[in-house]
DNA sequence: GTTCCCATGTAACCCGTTACATGATTTT
DNA sequence: AAAATCATGTAACGGGTTACATGGGAAC
């Protein structure tokens, strides 16, 4: 038996179960669908695609186009399917893996002026806020949209985290004001 | 001039900054402080602090031990501590990066019997509360410690996110089963 | 007195980031 | 007509994950 599938490998396979592509078009997917929780270089895709299709999971073609250079579609099997059945079918979940530099920058802050950090935190409150904003307008759109429900929980997910997020630095330049004095 | 220091050998050498260590007791230190956002493979370790050495930010010494195999000692030089300071100072910072691999199992769900989402979300919720409690308590024991404020502002992030969760989780288990009916 | 864990480190491989390459189409 | 963008892909390199190696001490 082969390697198990990494996690990106089943999320493309996932797309590609939606409608068939090629590398460009499926990162183009990939960014416009699960790319904020499960981000993956062009790059990667582009290397993943003949492995699976080398493991049976997936069939390409080679496709000529006049107005743009030729392309090679992949095209789902039916391995492919049951592989990603198979992974949605387990209750298990990746472990999430975070990268959060401004926690790092708060961290070891301690003997910076805080002047500094209020700039830190003001930026990221600023970040913040657009998000929610933005993931605010994608939820409310995806709410009369019923077969998006999933989708929209996952958008709703990041409104929460925006927003959370908005709360928990008000708090933390309040707390350091509060030092100051 | 050579490359920028990534985010990972900012944090090194800030930890050696506070105290002088080999590899392996490096990493134990990130384990025990800044993992939780920002972890850092023991590897990955190993191969940062030669080459801190070499560009003079680091200072290794060669210490031998009876009971346990030899060591290499690494302190932090003044250029080291400059080093710090200057990315310590700018108050821009790393993109966050997230791999979520819950809401990619929500994601495709969507064609899947609930029953299996269920499952899922129950694990994360306990999860999440587990966390929740966790952090509570290191949030509550670091309050009484003024000099560590700035952790302590880092284990809140981690608290208000949990319970952020939590409480989406609960959501999002309402809208699943209200459309089972 | 084996089995497990601790302290120290190495090695191999995969993932991710950034930059490059190239011809068509759209914009200015 | 030059510049930006799109559509397609390749290459190089550094970061990250997992597994291996090894000898001493602790646990059972």
């Amino acid at each position: 038996m082969s390697a198990p599938l990494s996690t990106t490998a089943i999320v493309l396979l996932a797309l590609l179960a939606r409608r068939p592509a090629a590398g460009h078009e499926l990162a183009a997917f990939v960014d416009r669908s699960v790319a904020r929780f499960w981000p993956i270089p062009r790059s990667q895709v582009y290397r993943e695609l003949p492995r699976l299709e080398e493991a049976g999971l997936l069939r390409g073609e080679h496709v000529a186009q006049a107005d743009a250079p030729d392309k090679r579609v992949y095209t789902v099997t039916a391995e492919g399917r049951a592989a990603v059945r198979a992974w949605l079918e387990d209750p298990a979940y990746p472990a999430e893996r975070v990268r959060n530099g401004l926690l790092v920058k708060l961290f070891f802050g301690a003997d910076l002026g805080s002047g500094v950090l209020g700039d830190v935190l003001e930026r990221f409150r600023k970040e913040a806020a657009a998000r929610a904003q933005e993931l605010d307008a994608i939820t409310q759109r995806l709410a009369s949209v019923p077969p998006a429900t999933h989708q929209r929980l996952t958008a709703l997910y990041g409104l929460r985290r925006a927003q959370m997020e908005l709360a928990w630095a008000e708090e933390v330049e309040q707390v350091l004001a509060g030092r100051e004095a």
